[in-house]
DNA sequence: GGTCGGCTTGGAATCGGTTCCACGCCGATT
DNA sequence: AATCGGCGTGGAACCGATTCCAAGCCGACC
């Protein structure tokens, strides 16, 4: 593999004068620099990128450190990302986190790290790792996540759980029920929960019962959902209506009341949360928090922050919106 | 950040020895290694694995070139990557592609290079790419793909068309339809043809005919596969059976059916083609290829290549399966 | 006691870029 | 004619690791 050196000595320059065509820096003769392009073109020379990092002391590469990767919301988000990194100078390295163990070891690594910023999903640091971020050097961003004094690109879940719930009684529902995740310890997970509270807050604002056994709350996951939604129906007074944490959920749910044979949404009316690619084709009412944007924008804001911007506003809120569709109706 | 230099300094011993320490050359004494040890972890050095990778001629960091990875397909195969990649000391830079100038673009970069290995799905090489590659010390691999003369981890499409389709004739049908993709001219992938081609063959097989409208392509997506559903069942004599070339095309073409009013399996019987998350839930009879084991193959493929080890058999046919769920039934 | 050989060790050279400093050359100014 | 300034250029130093070579030290052997 061709040098800059092969280059310099062929062009009978000097290694500066080739590294400064290169780089497109205007001290070079029109002269020079066509006849160095022509050696460049000629035999094909490429300018190794790890020795430009390690000269120029930074690299060009950006670490994305996802939970799950599997889940289609992540998927989503993570779309946004590639698709904003892709139009920059930047690589991206991805990083799937399916442990405590794993998540500790990536931030550990990132907090370090020879990548030029750090791109965090959903994912909690302790304070301890915050500190190490906010003192490196290296800019971090996070997503799906607020995080005190560092940039970070979210919604707000609390609101959209009370949105969603707010669009039950709307349709004349009184029993409406919850399906979500228990908090993981381990994660620090925090959506379902402020999802959760927002569904709380709807309820007692409308002067509505939670019964109990009304708020199920297991692992992530459809055959979870499905299991909760079991118990759901099998209670003495079953809900007329489920706001589930997230749309796999929710589709757990929707599996349920099939099996149940359960009308929906003429017996039971179902919102779901993301709107994930899949839930058009299923008719899912949902809250759409724009997956894809909150990824692109991340990206975006971490490349400003890489070319040395200060943003005024750090960190950006993205809006949700209830998407209407088949699994949610009047009471009837 | 501290350097080997810094740690030297400290140790009161020459980078060398650090640098022995670092990799655990048996050529230190056990008390040099301790102090040394010791200073490494009071001042929390970390090698910089880019001086590292400059140092030593090769990077850790292998790219991956995928297409379309919001697809679950690829998604699915990626997660195998991913696991195994995860379980190395290397790294994933990941490349989405969704033009073929992107493509061409990264298969340039590829062959160049700083990464120390190359994965390629489902994506075609052109021959002089081929060349490159093969030239090239950089080892590649490639996914969902025969690729003459470099490894490669694969399925027979063809067969997988023809099991398909003669599990639909097994049950009695006899007028079975095909939805596709079209040949994608600028991509080049194969695996829709090639199992159009598995699904013509099982019909010769059996002396069925295939009458005229009953073989769609369009390009891929589940929408067109609505329309291209609506087509067939429009034909003056309907098919009673559907073979799809993907999952995401059957669940476009269960769409259609629904929509129309006709009853799966009762009235029409579908099969698919992958057996993505969504499939299970959906009740989808498919045709299995293990896609995260096509990745997770092709990963470790690619490090003990990288490890040295030459392969005496560098290519890897994985198998197809039936899986029968509720989206079919004999003909009645 | 001298020589030899085996462990340890220090440090220079190297990987392939970038950048800064010094120098040569030119035309313009006095 | 001498001085000055600026442009274009070459090349050494540097980034932070690895590795090889030379050398110091020690015990063993003759």
């Amino acid at each position: 593999m061709a040098t800059i050196q092969d280059v310099a000595r062929r062009a009978g320059v000097g290694v500066g004068t080739v590294s400064r065509v290169i780089n497109e820096s205007p001290l070079v003769s029109e002269a020079t620099r066509a006849r160095v392009q022509q050696v460049i073109d000629e035999i094909g020379y490429r300018p190794s990128s790890l020795a430009r990092a390690l000269s120029l002391g930074r690299s060009t590469t950006l670490a994305v450190i996802v939970p799950f990767f599997t889940r289609s919301s992540v998927v989503a988000r993570l779309r946004g990302v590639a698709d904003v990194i892709d139009g920059s100078d930047y690589d991206l390295v991805l990083y799937d986190v399916h442990t405590p163990e794993q998540r500790d070891r990536r931030f550990e690594l990132a907090a370090r790290a020879d990548r030029a910023g750090v791109l965090i999903m959903s994912l909690a640091p302790s304070d301890e790792v915050v500190r190490a971020l906010a003192a490196a050097s290296v800019p971090v961003v996070f997503v799906d996540r607020r995080v005190e004094g560092l940039p970070h690109v979210f919604t707000d879940d609390a609101e959209g759980g009370r949105k969603a719930t707010n669009h039950l009684i709307g349709l004349g529902h009184t029993r409406i029920a919850f399906v979500g995740d228990r908090f993981d310890e381990s994660f620090g997970f925090t959506s379902s929960i402020d999802r959760l509270a927002g569904y709380h807050l709807a309820m007692i604002e409308a002067g509505l019962p939670v019964p109990a056994g009304y708020e199920q709350v297991a692992d992530h996951g459809r055959e979870e959902a499905h299991r909760q939604t079991r118990e759901l129906l099998s209670l003495p007074e079953p809900p007329t209506a489920i706001v589930a944490a997230s749309d796999l959920q929710a589709f757990g749910v929707l599996e349920a009341a099939r099996d149940a044979g359960v009308d929906v949404p003429g017996d039971l009316s179902v919102i779901g949360y993301d709107d994930v690619p899949m839930a058009p084709y299923l008719g899912l009412t949902t809250v759409q928090q724009q997956l894809y944007d909150t990824g692109a924008e991340a990206a975006a804001l971490l490349i400003r922050l890489l070319a040395g911007e200060t943003l005024e506003e750090p960190s950006v809120e993205l809006p949700t919106e209830i998407v209407i569709r088949r699994s949610t109706a009047p009471l009837r």
